[in-house]
DNA sequence: ATCTCTGCAAATGTTTTGCATCAGC
DNA sequence: GCTGATGCAAAACATTTGCAGAGAT
């Protein structure tokens, strides 16, 4: 990840415009928006440097291809929607979460994801 | 799932011995201790029938292959490790988790993933 | 004997890689 | 002008499917 090129810098726009993690194939198309002519071997090379760099993290919701977001924002979590499919952040924990590590590991981190029906999808 | 074939019951046997979830591809080596022949699209086949059976539950862990379990366990959460890639069992829940759902969501249910070093890998 | 299930191989879908060319520095 | 980055196509994987033959009922 040396040079600023016209890819990187589209992909990277990409995810500060879109609040909520986004899959290769979501970023692809929202790329093409600004690089008609990129590549999805681009999208996951870049994906997979911003990743190295900590610039991304890996949200990976259960059944779901895996979904990139920016990283450094706050410990919280995730809902999917199983009607629409779309993953949405969740703020907040709890120590008592902490409280339910297994005796004899060494824990290292948690992953929690929440699943239902969205706002939009609930009302139908 | 009408029939009992000597596949389906080496594999419903592999889940009755094995203690934690597993990936497709450990549910056939395993199984061909039995049945030698046995073939992958048949393990797949056979999961998705026992999955529409209610008789396995699918485990999503987060950067990892699908791994199925028996169903009707108890409500329990996993711990990956992150050194040898298994997955294990992890007893207990807390109301404590319900409570960060979020508001305005339809929240079904929840995943809790813990990961770190499990015992074995915790001494290297 | 019937008809489901199986193994094999081909098809599908996703992610990675090789390589000639392009473009940032 | 170097050399890293890109696009394309092929390769590598994982999972699913078509089909003829084997095996359960």
């Amino acid at each position: 990840m040396i040079r600023s090129t016209s890819q990187r810098r589209a992909i990277r726009r990409v995810f500060e415009e879109s609040g909520r993690p986004l899959s290769p194939l979501e970023i692809l198309e929202a790329a093409r928006d600004e690089v008609p002519r990129i590549g999805i071997a681009t999208v996951y090379r870049t994906v997979k440097g911003l990743l190295e760099d900590g610039w991304l993290a890996a949200v990976q919701v259960p059944g779901e291809a895996p979904r990139y977001e920016i990283a450094g924002k706050p410990h919280h979590h995730h809902f999917h929607c199983r009607s629409c499919g779309a993953v949405f952040d969740v703020q907040g924990c709890s120590p008592a979460i902490k409280s339910l590590s297994p005796r004899g590991y060494q824990t290292e981190g948690h992953d929690l994801v929440f699943f239902g029906r969205c706002p939009s999808c609930k009302r139908r």
